[in-house]
RNA sequence: CGGGGUGUAGCGCAGGUUGGUAGCGCACCUGUCUUGGGAACAGGGGGUCGAAGGUUCAAAUCCUUUCACCCCGACCA
């Protein structure tokens, strides 16, 4: 390509509303353009880098067997309906009428639709398994979209959805995907880590999720120090290795806490340490208020409390509801004299004369116990795992990471067959649900994650498969015959080698094409400049490197493809 | 949705309290000169000051309404 008949629109400054260093790149470096809050156009140069994960992803997926269709992005809500999620699913699905004022959506995901065409063709276990996927673009109502592609509303996805027999037979088809996302995420030069997770609104039994390690990352990554167990925070378990609390109990008393209303203040007003406090928090579990009580400094983890009941939906409970079954506000609630059913964390086990809201507003109870004063329905595991916490693996320590979501893969098993009544027949005639799972790969979140795993002050260092370029051509000169056609040849040569090279044939100062060679991230760059050509030579630079080296024009291609090649093997 | 902030040239920003002909840097156009790290000089083009309404002789500036965008939080009691 050449750089004078292309568009790649960079920006000295940095856009004002841009906060992340991948945001900040993208829109310097020309790739995207925002049009409104999280939706942005891809611009040349963006767009090409897209469709490099996009081809990468393809490869993958077709090698394990997938096979590609494409969907469409504007779904009817009956199809939502029927599966349950049309109520479900929440402000985030972008709701749109057509004009005969029939309810559609702009589809997040594709379960329904996938079932559905599933369902009409295929009726036999003989035509399992099978893995249908997609590559397109899908639209999430976010409530706070932020950093560019990285939380955009619309965003490119693929989204896989296997079928299967059995449940055996749903699990090679889940391993099958996680190979090649493992795969994917090796070739697009990324290190990441793959953590148990949560299934959560998408549903199902179990799920990974493929996770970049970024400290922009928005999502908390538990890992063990001395095993290679890994997690999502939401899903992390813990031990109850709680030694009890066997000091002296000192007697109960009431005390003042006016307009108390977090673990800080009480902590402050008390003058005690928050691990001395006890936190109670009223849940309302499928419709039904528990109260689930947790040391100050931890943290309810919800999606522990749902599993635990077993239950569909967990939710904090409104202001009124805490206030009608506890007898006071939120920040004063206590498990003594509780009316509802209160549930306690293990950690709580080790702790002695502790406080609790006494259910009376702006009032706390000091010098409490368990056993003595009040007892626990049940404990269980229901906080977000912290640092230094035990591994229930191995017995190491928990550490945590921030991470970037490019992945998830979920076994869902027959949660949509069965509502959607997708049946196949077995080998014995017998009408049975698909088990199903389904696949996501955020594409342009992976371009996003790239760059911030891959950047310096200069700009964007591309790894090599995912560059727009491999190879950038500079001659300094256009106005001197011989630069510029030593530059032609070299560039007509690398084209013949089938490489992607551009060539900056702009009349621009070297300067400018330094900078803008940096800033876009081309793996290497050739500079043709006057003086050193006299000389019979032209210099040669890695994206990475801080020094050029000079080569002999003379047989210049053989050397710069094999430098390409060193840089890719780095990688 | 709650709190905070910002909307002035393509981009980054000043001006606003004290109403009086809309400015700076970058980018852009013309010319000279330059050419290995975002050159210099000279000249030039470009704005319904987010929108609507109001106050006033006069509004970017004051008042009201509204829209957009950004940040923090959004369930931790």
């Amino acid at each position: 390509m050449r750089y004078s008949k292309f568009f790649i629109p960079t920006l000295r400054e940095v856009p004002a509303d841009a906060e992340v260093v991948s945001h900040q790149l993208m829109a310097r470096a020309g790739m995207i353009k925002k049009l409104a809050s999280g939706i942005y156009s891809y611009l040349p140069l963006g767009l090409i880098v897209i469709k490099k994960v996009e081809q990468i992803v393809r490869e993958c997926m077709n090698e394990a067997g997938a096979i590609e269709l494409t969907m469409p992005s504007i779904q009817p809500a009956e199809l939502w309906e029927e599966s349950g999620r049309w109520d479900f699913y929440g402000k985030e699905l972008l709701r749109i009428k057509d004009r005969h004022n029939r309810d559609f959506c702009y589809g997040p995901t594709h379960e329904e639709v996938i079932t559905d065409i599933v369902k009409s063709y295929i009726t036999s276990y003989k035509a399992l398994p099978i893995n249908l996927y997609q590559i397109q673009t899908k639209f999430r109502d976010e409530v706070r979209p932020r950093f560019g592609l990285m939380r955009g509303r619309e965003f490119v996805m693929k989204d896989a959805y296997s079928f299967d027999v059995d449940d055996a037979a749903a699990n090679i088809s889940y391993q099958k995907m996680y190979d090649a996302y493992c795969k994917v995420f090796e070739r697009c030069g990324l290190k990441y880590k793959t953590v148990e997770a949560d299934s959560g609104a998408i549903g199902g039994s179990f799920s990974h999720e493929f996770m970049v390690l970024a400290d922009t990352g928005e999502d908390f990554v538990i890992s063990c120090d001395s095993c290679d167990y890994s997690a999502n925070v939401e899903k992390a378990p813990l031990k109850n290795d709680h030694v009890a609390f066997s000091g002296e109990m000192k007697a109960i008393e009431d005390v003042e806490t006016p307009n108390a209303k977090t673990v800080s203040e009480v902590a402050k007003i008390l003058n005690i340490p928050e691990g001395d406090i006890l936190k109670t928090m009223v849940l309302d579990v499928d419709g039904k208020l528990v109260a689930i009580c947790v040391k100050g400094t931890h943290d309810v983890n919800l999606a522990k409390v749902k599993n635990y009941f077993g239950a569909s939906v967990v939710d904090l409970a409104g202001a009124g509801e805490v206030f009608d079954s506890m007898g006071s506000p939120a920040g004063s609630c206590g498990p003594v004299g509780a009316k509802i059913p209160v549930y306690g964390d293990f950690a709580i086990t080790a702790m002695g004369n502790f406080s609790v809201g006494a259910n009376v507003k702006g009032v706390h109870k000091i010098n409490v116990n368990l056993g003595r004063d009040f007892e626990f329905e049940d404990m269980g595991d229901f906080r977000n795992a912290e640092i230094g916490d035990t591994c229930t693996a191995c017995g190491g320590k928990y550490q945590i990471t921030k991470g970037i979501e490019v992945g998830h893969i979920f076994k869902l098993g027959t949660k949509y067959s069965e509502s959607m009544n997708a049946m196949f027949l077995d080998n014995n005639g017998k009408r049975k649900p698909f088990i199903m799972g389904c696949y996501g790969i955020g594409v342009t979140r992976v371009v996003a994650s790239a760059i911030e795993q891959n950047h310096d002050e200069s700009g964007i260092i591309w790894p090599v498969e995912l560059a727009p370029f491999k190879i950038s051509v500079l001659p300094l000169a256009m106005k001197d015959k011989d630069v510029v056609d030593a530059a032609e040849k070299i560039y007509m040569d690398l084209i013949d080698k089938g490489i992607e090279v551009l060539l900056d044939d702009r009349d621009e100062r070297a300067g400018v094409k330094f900078k803008d060679a940096e800033l876009t991230g081309i793996p290497l760059r050739v500079v043709i400049g006057k003086k050193t050509l006299a000389e019979g030579k032209i210099e040669l630079r890695a994206r990475t490197e801080s020094e050029a080296t000079e080569i002999s024009f003379d047989g210049c291609i053989d050397t710069i493809v094999q430098k390409l090649e060193e840089i890719a093997s780095k990688a």
